[in-house]
DNA sequence: GCTGAGCGT
């Protein structure tokens, strides 16, 4: 299951997103979407976790809670876009 | 160094 996470801290790393998830279930990645040309955070990543059930459970678990500071969004992804780089 | 909706280099 593809996760959507948003309004995440700009400071936070893929790496505290994949452990706020693995508190709930197994997570095969965790990914933050970062500026193609800063390398900044855009502020949004993604989660994929291999358990749907597990996913559900972190998704309302994680969703409108706190991490790093901040109230972050978590929902369902919608499908990965074409490829156009 | 900075910002704050929304779906990926």
């Amino acid at each position: 299951m593809n996760i959507f996470v948003a309004k995440l801290n700009f400071k936070t790393r893929k790496e505290d997103l994949q452990a706020a998830f693995e508190q709930f279930g197994e997570v095969s990645s965790a990914k933050i979407v970062l500026d193609r040309d800063t390398k900044r955070s855009k502020g949004f990543g993604f989660v994929e976790m291999p358990n749907d059930n597990e996913a559900l459970q972190a998704i309302a678990a994680l969703n409108e809670k706190e991490l790093d500071g901040r109230v972050i969004v978590v929902k369902p992804a919608n499908p990965k876009p074409a490829n156009n780089y």
